[in-house]
RNA sequence: GCCCUCGUAGCUCAGUUGGAUAGAGCGGCGGUUUCCUAAACCGUAGGCCACAGGUUCGAAUCCUGUCGAGGGCACCA
């Protein structure tokens, strides 16, 4: 609908720019963009295309929407139009083509809004990444979430996107975990152990657990008589199996699962990193060189010492970055390139990654690699997400491992549930830094906006329901007469419903979720607000098929909002 | 010192990628249930869009600077 007006208009400029002669070439033509007004009066669209061209062809704005409503073919659905303010041109449809959208919910049901392209891109949407080294945080949460909906709103408008998790399974934070995990192990086993748990490794209960897990499967004797780097290897890839279990568990309790979990320790096995960097020597895009010290920061153990860095800078990063440690080994950005040029090789054309806020100074670095490899800009597209304050009745709760009142992101969700934490997540902007509230979001009151929109969606089923009751039967959708409908509240719940693929057309295209939240929040205020004024249960068989296509119609779109969030749609409340 | 994000009602946040009179929820105050679910609805009060300049027909939105909050800044991931 909005395009085709869109088109309407957009002809009518290139004719207007050719009534003005060769010097405006009407394929420089600025481009018709339509917007909803917020004032009712003002129309069903809006379009500002006058005072831009008014500036081109150097008269009166008022004037040049004149000559284009002059000009304009528009397409049935149009009522009429009318010009306004500074230069606006206004447009007003028929209401009965307005309310036709309705049968066209009820035919196309869960695909309303969405976009089947088979040949649509592909994208692959990188989220959580959380290192494999104990419990998620809410932190890692809040990621998950906008990840998981982020991915299947693009998906719901023609992308073919593979979910894909990163396993941070090298480095020495996993030599951490396998020391953590074979001093619990010995803890558990030796009679009379006393020793105290080295610097550095990890005290949580979760290691004992998994020592646990693995004590039970393979005997202690003989891993004690194993070479200590034999029985390491041993223990590291058993350490990260069991954390990734524990961790695949949590995000199952979040409804989130992953087409493919990849690893960064195969990208080391395989050679994939020190192949790369070799490549990029062999380019002149590595040299070796010596980084500055830091500035602002405190580095006591500053070493100037010759790294192989990457020319960074010259795609418009701040400073070269090293590949290599001072011991020669790779580092974690020398592996993120590896992984991304992988991801390249598979043939993604996307690549979104969702990233927690701390990693921000990191995205420039990965581009400017992307950029040199494979010359493609702005790749991988990330997504930022800000911190998550944990509170408790307003009062923050401390997030400290070591005083064992570190908050898992599973007993968030024990305790509150799987949809008032998603929900809750999506409904800010991942740019703003989120307070969580543990007691508001137990509450099943409206400080609480899941149960809002469930609710909106659980009461359409009562008077479904009640609608049965009293024997009315739903005519087939298209058999309906939408005309009753003509209350400033059933017309809001139309417009909205109209706005739906628009809703989720920006969301995917701006990689933001949570205006399909947002849209939901308003579709359920409208909703609430027609049922206390309109009954649909009524004696006149008319107005009673009519106003039930609409609540109908308003389920669907309820519902296919929350399945994108992974929200559930309750029958009853 | 440099980079990134943010600053909108008492609180939590929207604001359609520069448009018309800046909007919701919570909280405050006042109403609504013989009636399809009151987990709801209606009314009302509440604003120097952090501050100061600039860009133009037009700025909460874009640019510069200041202040404030958070994050980041080689050899961690």
């Amino acid at each position: 609908m909005k395009q085709q007006l869109e088109s309407s208009l957009q002809l009518a400029v290139e004719a207007l720019l050719a009534e003005h002669g060769a010097e405006h070439d009407p394929a420089h033509a600025p481009k018709v963009l339509l917007t909803r007004p917020k004032i009712r009066e003002h129309g069903d669209y809006s379009c500002n295309i006058a005072m831009p061209l008014a500036g081109i062809l150097g008269s009166k704005p008022r004037d040049i929407a004149t000559r284009l409503l002059e000009l304009v073919q528009w397409p049935p659905s149009v009522n009429k139009t009318d010009i306004a303010g500074p230069g606006f041109i206004n447009i007003h449809l028929n209401e009965t083509s307005e309310a036709s959208i309705l049968a066209r919910i009820v035919a196309q049901g869960r695909e309303y809004g969405r976009v089947t392209d088979a040949d649509g891109p592909s994208a692959c949407v990188e989220f959580v990444s959380a290192n494999p080294t104990g419990p998620m945080h809410v932190g890692h949460g809040r990621g998950a979430v906008v990840g998981d909906a982020l991915a299947s709103v693009m998906a719901a408008r023609g992308v073919r996107v593979s979910r894909e998790y990163y396993i941070n399974d090298a480095g020495a934070q996993i030599g951490k975990l396998t020391a953590s995990m074979w001093f619990r192990m010995r803890e558990l086993s030796i009679a009379g152990f006393d020793e105290e748990l080295p610097e550095g490794c990890y005290p949580g209960d979760y290691v004992v657990e998994g020592a646990r897990q693995i004590l039970a499967e393979h005997d202690f004797a003989a891993l004690e008589a194993m070479p200590e780097d034999e029985r390491d290897a041993l223990l590291s890839s058993l350490s990260i199996d069991c954390m990734m279990a524990m961790i695949r568990d949590d995000l199952a309790a979040l409804g989130i699962r992953f087409n493919t979990y990849f690893s960064e320790r195969t990208l080391h096995d395989s050679g994939a990193v020190q192949g790369l960097i070799k490549q990029l020597r062999n380019d002149g895009k590595v040299y070796l060189g010596t980084l500055p010290p830091p500035m602002g920061k405190e580095v006591d153990d500053y070493v100037p010492v010759e790294q192989w860095l990457f020319r960074t800078t010259d795609y418009g990063d701040d400073v070269d970055r090293p590949l290599a440690k001072q011991d020669g080994t790779p580092t974690y950005f020398a592996a993120d390139i590896a992984y991304h040029a992988d991801k390249h090789q598979r043939g993604f054309e996307r690549m979104i990654d969702v990233w927690g806020a701390d990693h921000g100074g990191y995205v420039s670095r990965v581009q400017a690699a992307m950029q040199a490899l494979t010359g493609r800009k702005q790749q991988p597209e990330v997504v930022l997400v800000q911190m998550v304050n944990l509170t408790r009745d307003g009062k923050p709760v401390r997030m400290s491992k070591r005083a064992g009142t570190f908050v898992t992101l599973r007993e968030v969700v024990d305790e509150v549930g799987k949809d008032a934490v998603r929900f809750n997540f999506l409904t800010r902007r991942v740019e703003s830094q989120l307070d969580f509230d543990l007691e508001t979001a137990k509450q099943k009151n409206d400080e609480n906006p899941v149960y809002y929109v469930q609710y909106a969606h659980a009461r359409v089923c009562a008077i479904l329901r009640k609608a049965g009751e009293e024997g009315h039967v739903a005519l087939p959708a298209a058999e309906v007469d939408v005309s009753p409908l003509t209350s400033e509240e059933e017309r809001r719940l139309v417009r909205d419903l109209l706005a739906w693929p628009e809703v989720l057309e920006q969301a995917a295209s701006r990689l933001e979720p949570y205006r399909v939240a947002t849209a939901l929040m308003q579709l359920a205020q409208g909703l609430h607000s027609f049922y206390h004024k309109h009954r649909v249960v009524v004696d006149d068989a008319a107005t009673a098929q009519a106003r039930m296509l609409l609540v109908i119609a308003v389920k669907q779109v309820l519902a296919n909002g929350l399945e994108l969030l992974g929200v559930d749609s309750p029958d009853r409340m």
